[in-house]
RNA sequence: GCGCGGUUAGCUCAGUUGGUAGAGCGCGUCAUUGACGUUGACGAUGUCGGGGGUUCGAAUCCCUCACCGCGCACCA
């Protein structure tokens, strides 16, 4: 008998040991594990990001994604969870322009290569704790196969996609409105957006004979176009392309009316002026009709020098004092102050996003997303829960053109040259290497980071030509967030159908959110951010892992209740204990051949117990497959097997106390590797102590 | 505005193809020096959000309403 077990469960003393002994058995690589294996397993990982400690939603993620891992590989494939890290482009630069402001310095006047070199450090450091996190959870990924989004060969691969894609004419050099954030100095997408309702007054002012409403008279100075529906009739006398004087903020101009169907002639007076240069509606108004754009506003949020004597002035000071001259000039008609309003934010900073003109790189997403679509229609991508897949197809079916550029240095530089930027004649090449001949200016734009992270199954498996690819590519199961879906998921579908030629991964399970313990979304602010270390500091990984598996379907948020995690913990502990009972009642046995009848039955019952839960584990319930094994745990095996055991093992009888000796010691063994993929560090402590077993629990084989 | 969820015991949630309602925690009573007090046995609490329909039978399928949550959105 092992003299562990004078003690009750001590992880702290147990998952270090445990782990180290996993890396170094090797058997992380499938390469290494025993037997004959020739169907493959595989999970990436989606990176986390390398700019601060693990949360929550990292601690699920790595608990669902290594019990499918370990599951798959008791179960004899050639199971490989392939590790990696996110560079995260804008987050991780907002993480650190918020250290370079605690420290009283600013990026901007910076050496762009000196702020790089800065920021990389800062994510190497990280790197390392992240990975020294995953691991504290148990993580049975192959390090040797890690992968860093800058990692040169990722780096490489990412530019070739995109010139590729320029050359297929699936990327476009474009002047579009673009989601400016002027605090961060860059574009945004749509998704680095959030759109808030607010209460802003409404404006409407006299614009010659007509009345026009607005909530931004600061960006009205160029207005020159009066817009109205064609079949609006209080308008039917108004051609379009007349022109009109009309006295305006800073004098008379000259306005041309336009009539264009997108105009709501219920909405206010049905007519509105334009600035298409800081709207995107306005913008689509004047592509369509060829009309002239002015920046009102520059880069920076201030306004320019068409603005007269608001020049410099910042736009929530320029306002008012506009509305003001207006009202004195007799212009303004009536101000709704109580208007609902909806104003894009930065996701960030909150800082009002200014919609700016700018020349930018896209992706064309309409071919993209077809290729998407017909995948999923022909079946070849499970969502989990199913109705994500009407998530992912409503986003599919109303996708945008996909601005990759960011005016940012941390990132993947965008393989691009100018000669004569600016210019008449400017030209553009789409290439890794620097083009012939002199005056050639490179790209100084980075990718979004969805462009590369969208590429991530394929770069994990080593396309085009890597060792890995042809085995590995595609995967199985793609587990994430369902916050996710239209996000990550959609871009990696593209990416793997147009590179790949095949959807990279056939099933894609999306977890919900990890809420505190009243189902309140956890955030800084609010102060309830429940920290997976502390937890398993506390109670143990396995606990944790138990009570972020056990009731949490897919696609649901989780409330993280301490008491639940408490509850596992005592249930390491009871896992322990029967061990203790059943190995100090078989120690020195030998098996018997055949049970007797009762023995049998319980036998059976347990088997059957196993074919309903592999069933589960295979349909990925493991919310419920977790539940039912703790149930057959504590409350059959220990309470009710292990009782009636006592007097039979106390008995007289020889050959019914062999019998149950010989059970007890198979349901022991077999319950230990039900357990396995879920509480990996009891159950292989506890292996290790069970007479018969060879070589480390994880790679034992899964019960039939 | 559009979309997606949810509504089941005091709390947090399961309930896979329709077959007499479940778990954990909490609560109550009792027991136990036991493999384990990080224990065991027993127990109380539910018109499964409201209404309608399909069915021999509905928490489960269909329709509808209400409320809560989340996401998306270029109405000036």
């Amino acid at each position: 008998m092992d003299s562990k077990f004078t003690k009750p469960y001590d992880p702290s003393q147990t998952e270090g040991r445990i782990y180290e002994r996993w890396e170094e058995s090797g058997y992380f690589d499938p390469d290494n594990l025993p037997g004959e294996r020739s169907e493959p397993f595989t999970i990436v990982m989606p990176p986390p990001n390398a700019n601060g400690d693990l949360h929550a939603g990292h601690a699920l993620f790595i608990t669902l994604e290594d019990l499918f891992t370990r599951f798959r590989r008791m179960q004899g494939y050639k199971a490989l969870w392939l590790p990696g890290a996110d560079h995260a482009g804008f987050e991780t630069q907002v993480v650190y322009e918020k250290k370079l402001e605690k420290e009283g310095r600013s990026r901007f006047g910076m050496d762009p290569k000196e702020l790089y070199d800065e920021i990389l450090a800062f994510t190497l450091e990280n790197k390392k704790n992240m990975e020294k996190q995953v691991r504290e959870l148990g993580a049975s990924c192959d390090w040797s196969r890690e992968k860093f989004t800058l990692d040169p060969d990722v780096v490489a691969e990412v530019q070739r996609t995109f010139v590729k894609m320029h050359e297929d004419g699936l990327v476009y050099r474009g002047k579009r409105t673009v989601n400016w954030c002027p605090k961060h100095q860059t574009s945004l997408s749509d998704l680095e957006t959030v759109n808030v309702e607010e209460t802003t007054p409404f404006y409407t002012f006299k614009y010659g004979p007509f009345d026009i409403g607005t909530v931004r008279p600061e960006t009205k100075f160029g207005d020159k176009y009066v817009v109205m529906h064609p079949d609006d009739a209080r308008y039917k006398d108004w051609k379009h392309g007349q022109t009109l004087d009309v006295e305006w903020i800073n004098g008379p101009i000259t306005a041309t009316v336009i009539k264009d169907e997108s105009v709501d002639p219920e909405f206010g007076t049905g007519v509105m002026t334009i600035t298409p240069w800081h709207s995107q509606v306005d913008f689509e108004i004047a592509k369509r009709h060829g009309l002239d754009m002015t920046q009102i506003i520059d880069w920076r949020g201030k306004l320019l020098p068409i603005a007269q004597e608001f020049e410099s002035m910042k736009i929530a000071e320029a306002r008012s004092k506009i509305v003001e001259k207006l009202s004195v000039k007799g212009l303004l008609v009536s101000t709704d102050e109580k208007y609902q309003n909806v104003v894009k934010r930065c996701y960030k900073c909150n800082t009002m996003i200014e919609p700016q003109v700018k020349d930018q790189w896209f992706v064309s997403m309409k071919p993209l997303a077809k290729m998407a679509l017909d995948s999923v229609d022909r079946g070849e991508i499970a969502f989990i829960p199913e109705n994500q897949g009407k998530v992912f197809r409503y986003w599919m079916e109303n996708t945008l053109d996909w601005n990759i550029s960011r005016q940012i240095v941390w990132g993947i530089g965008i393989p691009a040259w100018f000669r004569n930027r600016g210019e008449a004649d400017e030209q553009i090449v789409a290439s890794v290497e620097r083009p012939g001949g002199d005056g050639w200016e490179k790209d100084t734009d980075t990718f979004d980071t969805w462009f590369s992270s969208g590429q991530w199954p394929l770069l994990m498996t080593g396309y085009p030509d890597g060792k890995d690819y042809a085995t590995y590519y595609p995967t199985d199961v793609m587990e994430t967030g369902h916050d996710l879906i239209f996000i990550w998921v959609p871009r990696m579908i593209i990416f793997g159908l147009y590179l790949g030629k095949k959807a990279p991964f056939h099933s894609v399970y999306l977890h919900g959110l990890v809420n505190d313990a009243h189902g309140k979304k956890m955030s800084k602010s609010k102060g309830n951010v429940i920290s997976p270390l502390d937890l398993t500091g506390k109670y143990g990984t396995d606990a944790l892992r138990m009570s972020l598996v056990v009731g949490n379907t897919p696609g649901t948020d989780l409330a993280l209740r301490e008491d639940k995690v408490k509850g596992y913990k005592h249930f390491a502990n009871k896992l322990w204990n029967i061990a203790r009972f059943v190995l100090e009642n078989t120690e020195g046995t030998e098996a018997v051949p055949t049970l007797v009848d009762a023995d049998a039955k319980l036998r059976e019952e347990l088997d059957a117990l196993v074919t309903d839960v592999t069933k589960d584990m295979e349909e990925y319930r493991v919310y419920l497959a977790a539940e039912k094994i703790y149930h057959y745990v504590w409350h059959r095996l220990a309470d009710e097997i292990l009782e009636e055991s006592k007097p039979v093992l106390a008995g007289e009888d020889a050959v019914a106390k062999a019998s149950r000796q010989t059970l007890l010691l198979s349901l022991l063994t077999d319950s230990v590797k039900l357990l396995h993929p879920f509480m990996p560090f009891v159950t292989e402590e506890l292996w290790g102590s069970i007479p018969g077993t060879e070589d480390l629990l994880m790679v034992a084989p899964w019960p039939r």
